[in-house]
DNA sequence: ATTTTTAAGTGTAAATAAAACAATTAAAAC
DNA sequence: GTTTTAATTGTTTTATTTACACTTAAAAAT
């Protein structure tokens, strides 16, 4: 036997929505979609799995095409698979999402795919079932963020407090009392406090903090509590 | 245009962890597999996905088959996709784990597939990469009941708290004071007291309970915590 | 009938964690 | 040197979680 009887076949997709903290809001990187149909449309970057690689591959791949980045955090989110999701013809596509540092993006490595950072809040309308798809990982990072420390993931490698702060704050649309946000965060031993200064955000300045890569990597799967009542959030 | 040009298509696949409690362990159900390749050996659950339906029909349906049960708990868990996966030809197959009332389900109704009942700890070999997608849903289901109250999918309608703290101490392997967790469960608001005792499992009797079913679905995304120490358990 | 056995049911105090709250300080700008 | 601005830091109060043991209902045994 060399093939399953009589069963269809389709396509298989990853779609990518790729999240980046400009230090104001959450935003996510959309391109414009280079063939038909939908072309021209804004449209999470996306492509198809190759016969000689999974799903993370894939994945990754395309990521590396559009940002030139590597090793990024990377989570598989979701299959979406309605059969006229792709009018053409059936393709299921696997969701996934990215957490990248803004920063080290660079435009110039993707000016065909004409990418654009999006704020959250001001999406434009995106192709098939893209936008539910952008729902659930908002819903998703919100979530993860809420237990798990990937938020670090957003920002450069030396970062401020009152960054951190700025950031989750900006996606849970809250506020935040800072006294005991630094109590929270300095008490999961996450952070080493640097001797420089980010003089950028005050006149007084900011220390620099780096994440203890040892603490990060051994506590990730443990819980945290960043937030304050995630017993009254709903994701 | 109708079809994408010069792109590899293949076969879509859905498995099925099913869970199930009865009193004394957390089971999952298993078929002997109809077809080759590994025709005979231990399986999940599963099945191709038809042209019309999508994966969470394609699911519901080969649950409905298996069991003969229709609107269980069931949650898309991860897409598999290594290329080789299957030795025949490429299937990408997306498991999902369902909850069921060990209690309802009849094993007449698919004889024709040998299923049975086994405990976690002691599962058998399982054909490709089955044995990874128990062990997902495992942890999945840890977290995911750490935090919603998921378990009650488990249990029948009518339950006692003797009943219900069994199944969180054998799902995380853990003992609970019931002083705490009878105190913990019923602040929820989530149960109420019937007049009638089960009398199975003590001379005495356990009230039944049942679910308020209106707490239930409007307070399914908050966050609960019935497990001690949240914090320091790892999944 | 009385006693024994078994698991169900229940309350309080101590410890820990979270929330509320405001004054001081570093450094640049003027 | 004075002003301005945001960073930094600690304590008190409140809420939550944990630790801990005796009483009771009901069947079974005598």
């Amino acid at each position: 036997m060399n093939r399953y009887y009589k069963q269809s076949r389709g396509l298989n997709a990853v779609d990518c929505i790729i999240f980046g903290f400009d230090g104001e809001n959450l935003k996510i990187l959309l391109i414009k979609r280079g063939f038909e149909p939908e072309k021209g449309k804004w449209s999470l970057m996306g492509g198809f799995v190759q016969a000689n690689e999974n799903l993370d591959q894939a994945s990754n791949r395309i990521l590396k095409q559009l940002t030139g980045l590597d090793g990024m955090y990377l989570e598989q989110l979701h299959t979406f698979s309605d059969p006229d999701r792709d009018p053409i013809e059936r393709t299921i596509s696997t969701a996934y999402f990215a957490l990248i540092d803004l920063n080290k993006y660079e435009t110039q490595i993707s000016a065909e795919y004409h990418p654009e950072w999006f704020a959250l809040k001001r999406l434009p309308k995106l192709i098939f079932d893209q936008q539910e798809m952008v729902e659930m990982a908002k819903r998703r990072l919100r979530y993860k963020a809420a237990l798990h420390p990937i938020m670090f993931e957003l920002l450069p490698p030396r970062f401020t407090i009152p960054q951190l702060q700025n950031l989750y704050e900006s996606v849970y649309n809250t506020t935040i009392d800072k006294r005991n946000f630094s109590k929270r965060v300095l008490a999961t031993g996450l952070l080493i406090k640097q001797d420089e200064k980010d003089k950028s955000g005050s006149k007084r300045g900011a220390f620099y903090y780096q994440l203890n890569m040892q603490n990060y990597y051994a506590n990730f799967q443990s819980f945290l509590n960043f937030i304050p009542n995630p017993t009254h959030l709903i994701f």
